[in-house]
DNA sequence: CCCTCCTACCTAGGACCTCTAGGCTAACGC
DNA sequence: GCGTTAGCCTAGAGGTCCTAGGTAGGAGGG
C-alpha cells in the first residue's frame, strides 16, 4: 500500500483547503503535515519555511482569482462588467476566505506570485475601459474601486454587517450602483 | 529599588506599543513579558490568555480611534467633516498599525470593546447628517464609506500602492472627492 | 545485474511560545 | 499579630518552527 506522495502542488492545494477551513493565520506546517499524514519535518524538503508556504498559497489564490474574474468579464462591458467583476471577487472571498486572505499579503513583484498579482491588476484596469479614463485618473479610479471592494468583503467577513437588519446583499447592490455612478463621472469635481 | 508594578492598564498600553512596532499578529505574551521585565507566566494573572490580551487591545484601539475621530469632527459639517474624519482615520491607521489591526478583529457586542465599537460606529453615522439620509439608505451609505476607507488604508498598508508613480496621497484626495460626490447624490440611481 | 544517486520520507533535538499548578513575599485591613 | 490579597516566581506539559543527519526504494548507467 503506497501512500500518495507529496508534491509541491498537492501540498499547496491541501494548504489552501486547510486555510479555507481554519483561517489563513491558523495555517501551520504541523497542521498541514497532520492532514497529509507525514511528519512536519518532511514538508521542509518541499517548502523552505512557513513564509514560503504562505507565498505559494498567495500565488495560487491570485491565479485562481484572476481566472474567475477573467471568466466573469468575458463578453461584458460597462456596468455589466463592473457588476460581474465585483460579484466574482466577493464570491471568491466568501467561498475561499483562507485563499482570499492569502492573496492580500505583501508580494514581491519579482516572484511567481508577483506575476499573478499583475495579471489580476490588469484585469481590474480592463473594467475601466468602459469608463474612458486616462492617467492618472485611471490609477486613482482603480485604487478607489479596489479599496471599496476589498473593504466591503473584509468588513463583511469580519462580521461587521451582522448586527443590523439591513442585509449585506442589499447594501452590496447599492454599493455597486454607487461605484458605477462615481466611475461614470470620474474624476469627481 | 522597586520596579514599576504591572497593572492591566500598563500591560495593555505596552502591548499596544509592541503591536505597533512588530505587528498585531506578532504580539506574544512572551515578548510582552520580556518588555515588562517579568516572566511570561506572571502576565496570566492580569489577562486570561492571548485572546483576552488581543481583545483588550482592540478595546483600547477602538476607544482611541473614536476619540480622535470625535475631535476631528468637532465643529465641522458636510464635506469638511467627511475629510476630517477620513484623515483622522487614515492617520491613526498609519501611525498605529498594530492598534489599527487590533481594532479590526471580530468583537463581541456585549464586551467593553463592543461599546467602544458602537461609539465609533455612531460617529461615522454622524458624518452623514450633512447628507440628509434616511434608513435604509443611511446604513448602505455608512457601509460604503467604511468599506472604502478601510479598504484604502489596508491596501496602502499592505504596500499595494507602492509600485506606481502616482502617490497614495494624491489618489486619497481624489477618493475623498469621490466619496463626497457619491454621498451627495445618495442613493445612486 | 549491480552500483550510485536522488527523492521522499524518517527520528532527534533545539528554540520559542502558550498556559497551568503551586508557592513565595510584601502590603494592607482588622 | 494574622489572614487576605496582589504580584511575582519556578517548573513543566504540550504545541510550533526548523535543522541535522539518516534510511528505503526507484531510476539510470556501466
Amino acid at each position: 500500500m503506497v501512500r500518495e506522495k507529496v508534491t509541491v502542488e498537492r501540498l499547496v492545494h491541501a494548504a489552501a483547503d486547510l486555510a479555507d477551513e481554519v483561517g489563513f493565520d491558523q495555517l501551520t506546517v504541523s497542521a498541514l503535515a497532520r492532514r497529509l499524514d507525514v511528519r512536519d519535518a518532511s514538508l521542509y524538503s518541499h517548502v523552505r519555511n512557513v513564509q514560503d508556504l504562505r507565498m505559494r498559497l498567495a500565488a495560487l489564490a491570485l491565479t485562481e482569482l484572476a481566472d474567475r474574474v477573467a471568466e466573469a468579464l468575458a463578453g461584458r462591458a460597462g456596468k455589466d462588467a463592473l457588476v460581474a467583476f465585483a460579484n466574482a471577487y466577493r464570491d471568491y472571498a466568501r467561498r475561499h476566505p483562507g485563499r482570499y486572505a492569502a492573496a492580500q499579503i505583501e508580494i514581491d513583484p519579482e516572484s511567481p506570485a508577483g506575476s499573478a498579482a499583475r495579471r489580476h491588476a490588469e484585469l481590474t484596469r480592463a473594467i475601466l475601459r468602459g469608463y474612458a479614463l486616462t492617467e492618472p485618473a485611471q490609477t486613482d479610479a482603480v485604487r478607489f474601486l479596489h479599496s471599496t471592494l476589498h473593504g466591503y468583503v473584509s468588513l463583511e467577513r469580519a462580521g461587521g454587517f451582522r448586527h443590523h437588519p439591513r442585509t449585506a446583499d442589499d447594501s452590496w447592490r447599492l454599493s455597486l450602483d454607487a461605484l458605477d455612478a462615481v466611475l461614470t463621472t470620474w474624476p469627481p469635481d
